[in-house]
DNA sequence: TTAGGGTTAG
C-alpha cells in the first residue's frame, strides 16, 4: 500500500536536489497554480491553468493534479476530470474520491459505485471522505439495499463512529425514508458537528416530520452549539414549508435576515418555496425579485409555486421570462409549467409545450412529464386519451408507475370510466400490494358506478389482507395555533355549527357559478367505510377551508386551497374562492408583513 | 485537495 504522504515525499526528494532559489520558485509556482484553480469561475480559466500546469512540469505532482481534477469536477466536466485521472501517475485517495464525488455530483451514482469497485482493486485505501461520497451516491440512488451494503463495509473498515461518515449515513437513511435508522446513528455518535445536526434536521424535514425537525433545531440552539449556518437554516425553512407553517417560516426568515444569509441562493430558493407552500405567493414574489441573478431553480420554484396557487398564466409568463433571459429550463421546470397548464385548464398550451420540450429546449420528456399531461387530459374528461398516453409511457421504477397510474385511477374515477379505473387499480396493486390508495379509489369508482358488489369485494379483500388507510387530515395555522381536522371528525372544532353554516353558503355560491363538483358525495350515507372516509375527508377539508376563510390571512386559505381536492379541474371554483378571499380577507397579513420586513418578528419562538 | 443544502406530477 502507498503511504498517504507519498506525493509529499516524492516532491521533497525532488526538491532536495535543487538549489534553494529554484525550490522557492517551484513552491511559488505551485501555490500560484493552485490559487488560480481554486479561484476559477469558468471552464476556460481551468483549461488555461491546465496548460500552465503542463508547461510548468507539474503533471506528475498528485497534489496539484488533484486540485485540477477538482476544478473540472466543480465545472461539471466529469469527462475532462476522468481523462485527467486516467493520465495520473499515482492517483491517491483524494484523486479517487474527488472523481467519485464528481460522478455523484452529476447524478451518476452508478458510476460512483463502479469506480469504487475499481478503487478496491487498486492499492489505494478508502478514507472517511470516500465512504461519505459512496454513501451520498446511495442517497441519490435511494437504494436502501446498496446503502446497507456500504454501511456494513463502513463498519467492517472501522469507520462506523467517524463523524463525517455518520453524517452522510444519516442523510442516506433519511433519503431512503428510514428516519428512525438515521436517528439511531445520530444518537449513537460520540461527537456531532453542525453537519450531523443539519443532516438529522433534513432527514426529518424530508420525511414529513417537520415538527421533529423544528424541535431538533430548537435543541441545537438551546444547547448553544453554535450559530446556524445557511445549510441548517435552509433545512429549517424546508421543514416549515413541509408543515405549511407560515409563522415558523417567517420567524426563520427573520433569523436568516439577522444572520445576513438572505442573499444566499439556496436560502432564497427555500424561502420562495416555503412562502408558496404556505400560500403566500406574494411573499415568494418579493423574495424572488430580490434575487440578483435568478437561476433555473429559482425560476422553477416560482413557476411551481404560481402553478399550485392556480395562476397558470403567471407560471407561463415566468417561463417566458426565463427563456428571454437565456436561462435554460430543466426537467423540473417542465413539470412545473405542465402542472400549471393542467391546473388552469390550458390544455392546448400544455400539449404544445410537451411537443416542443425536446426540439426547442433540449429537454427529453420522461414519465413525470407524461404523467402531468395524463393528469391534464384526465381533468377535462379526456380520459381515453390519457389512458392511451399512459399505456405508451415507459416507466423506470415503481414510484413513476404509481404516479402515472394513480393519476389515471383518479381521473377515471372522477369521469366514470370504471374499466380504466380497474386496469389502473390492478397495476398499482401489483406494484405495491400494501398501498391503500388503489383499493379506496377503485372502490369509490365502483360505488359511483352503482356497483356495490365489487365495492364490497374490494373492501373485504382490503380487510382480509390487513391493508389500512391512514385517516386523512388537514390542518391550518391561525395566529400561531395549529388546528387539525381528521377525516370525518369535527369534534375538536368549537365553531362547528358556524363553520357548517358558512360551508353551506359557500357551496351555494359555488353552485351559482356553475360548480358541479363532488356534492353527490354527500348522499353516500350507506356506503362502505373506506368510501365514506374519502368523502368525509373531502368534507373536512371544506370545513377547514370555511374555518380558514373566517379566521386566517389570505396565505393560509390559499394553502388550504392547494389541498382541496374539490377544486381539481375546476378553474371556475378556484376563481370564485379567490374572489372571496381578495375582497374580504387580506388586510391583516399585509400589516404583519410590514413588521416582518423590518426584522421585528425574528427570534421570537426559536431563540 | 476529497463529506452536508435548493425546484418535481396522482
Amino acid at each position: 500500500m502507498k503511504h498517504p504522504l507519498n506525493q509529499g515525499i516524492k516532491i521533497n526528494i525532488f526538491l532536495s536536489s535543487l538549489s534553494q532559489q529554484h525550490k522557492h520558485s517551484l513552491f511559488h509556482t505551485r501555490a500560484n497554480l493552485i490559487r488560480n484553480l481554486q479561484n476559477s469561475k469558468d471552464f476556460t480559466s481551468v483549461t488555461s491553468t491546465h496548460s500552465y500546469v503542463i508547461k510548468s512540469g507539474f503533471l506528475d505532482d498528485t497534489f496539484t493534479i488533484n486540485h485540477l481534477l477538482n476544478s473540472y469536477v466543480r465545472m461539471l466536466r466529469i469527462g475532462c476530470a476522468h481523462k485527467l485521472f486516467d493520465e495520473m501517475l499515482e492517483p491517491n485517495v483524494v484523486s479517487w474520491t474527488s472523481l467519485m464525488a464528481g460522478y455523484t455530483g452529476e447524478a451518476r451514482p452508478e458510476s460512483t459505485l463502479s469506480l469504487f469497485q475499481k478503487m478496491k482493486e487498486s492499492s489505494v485505501l478508502p478514507n472517511e471522505f470516500t465512504f461519505a461520497t459512496l454513501t451520498n451516491a446511495c442517497s441519490l440512488l435511494a437504494n436502501l439495499k446498496v446503502g446497507r451494503t456500504i454501511h456494513a463495509l463502513i463498519l467492517v473498515m472501522g469507520f462506523g463512529s467517524n463523524l463525517v461518515v455518520c453524517s452522510s449515513l444519516i442523510d442516506m437513511y433519511g433519503k431512503c425514508n428510514k428516519v428512525d435508522q438515521a436517528r439511531i446513528i445520530f444518537d449513537l455518535m460520540y461527537s456531532r458537528n453542525i453537519v450531523s445536526w443539519t443532516s438529522m434536521i433534513t432527514a426529518y424535514s424530508q420525511n414529513a416530520l417537520g415538527h421533529h425537525a423544528l424541535q431538533l433545531f430548537r435543541e441545537y440552539n438551546n444547547l448553544k452549539l453554535g450559530i446556524p449556518n445557511h445549510f441548517m437554516l435552509s433545512s429549517v425553512i424546508n421543514a416549515c414549508a413541509s408543515l405549511g407553517s407560515l409563522g415558523a417560516g417567517k420567524t426563520t426568515h427573520g433569523v436568516v435576515i439577522r444572520l445576513r444569509h438572505d442573499a444566499n441562493d439556496v436560502i432564497a430558493t427555500a424561502l420562495v418555496d416555503m412562502y408558496a407552500k404556505c400560500g403566500c405567493i406574494n411573499y415568494s414574489e418579493i423574495v424572488f425579485k430580490r434575487i440578483q441573478n435568478p437561476s433555473v431553480i429559482h425560476y422553477t420554484s416560482m413557476i411551481v409555486g404560481t402553478a399550485k396557487y392556480g395562476v397558470g398564466t403567471l407560471s407561463l409568463q415566468l417561463f417566458q421570462e426565463m427563456i428571454d433571459r437565456r436561462i435554460k429550463p430543466n426537467d423540473v421546470t417542465f413539470v412545473g409549467v405542465l402542472h400549471a397548464c393542467s391546473h388552469s385548464g390550458l390544455i392546448d398550451k400544455g400539449l404544445g409545450l410537451l411537443n416542443s420540450m425536446n426540439s426547442k429546449y433540449g429537454v427529453n420528456p420522461d414519465a413525470k412529464h407524461y404523467t402531468c399531461v395524463a393528469d391534464m387530459l384526465g381533468r377535462v374528461g379526456r380520459v381515453e386519451e390519457a389512458y392511451q398516453l399512459a399505456k405508451s409511457v415507459k416507466v423506470e421504477n415503481t414510484e413513476e408507475e404509481a404516479m402515472l397510474w394513480g393519476t389515471l385511477l383518479s381521473a377515471s374515477r372522477n369521469h366514470g370510466r370504471v374499466d380504466i379505473a380497474l386496469e389502473a387499480g390492478k397495476r398499482l396493486m401489483v406494484s405495491n400490494p400494501q398501498a391503500a390508495m388503489p383499493y379506496v379509489t377503485l372502490s369509490n369508482a365502483y360505488v359511483l358506478a352503482g356497483d356495490w358488489e365489487n365495492a364490497y369485494t374490494l373492501r373485504s379483500r382490503m380487510k382480509h389482507t390487513g391493508i389500512r388507510k391512514e385517516p386523512g387530515c388537514s390542518w391550518i395555522e391561525i395566529m400561531e395555533s395549529t388546528y387539525l381536522f381528521y377525516a370525518g371528525d369535527v369534534s375538536n372544532c368549537v365553531q362547528g355549527s358556524e363553520i357548517l353554516r358558512f360551508l353551506r353558503e359557500l357551496e351555494e355560491r359555488m353552485k351559482e357559478r356553475g360548480y358541479l363538483g363532488e356534492t353527490k358525495g354527500l348522499v353516500f350515507v350507506d356506503v362502505e367505510e373506506e368510501a365514506k372516509e374519502q368523502i368525509m375527508s373531502l368534507h373536512s377539508e371544506r370545513l377547514a377551508l370555511a374555518f380558514g376563510l373566517m379566521n386566517t390571512p389570505k396565505g393560509t386559505i390559499i394553502r388550504i386551497m392547494k389541498n382541496l381536492r374539490m377544486c381539481r379541474g375546476c378553474h371556475e371554483a378556484f376563481k370564485l374562492i379567490s374572489d372571496i378571499v381578495e375582497r374580504e380577507f387580506i388586510v391583516r397579513d399585509v400589516n404583519r408583513f410590514h413588521h416582518f420586513k423590518n426584522g421585528l418578528c425574528a427570534c421570537r419562538d426559536f431563540w
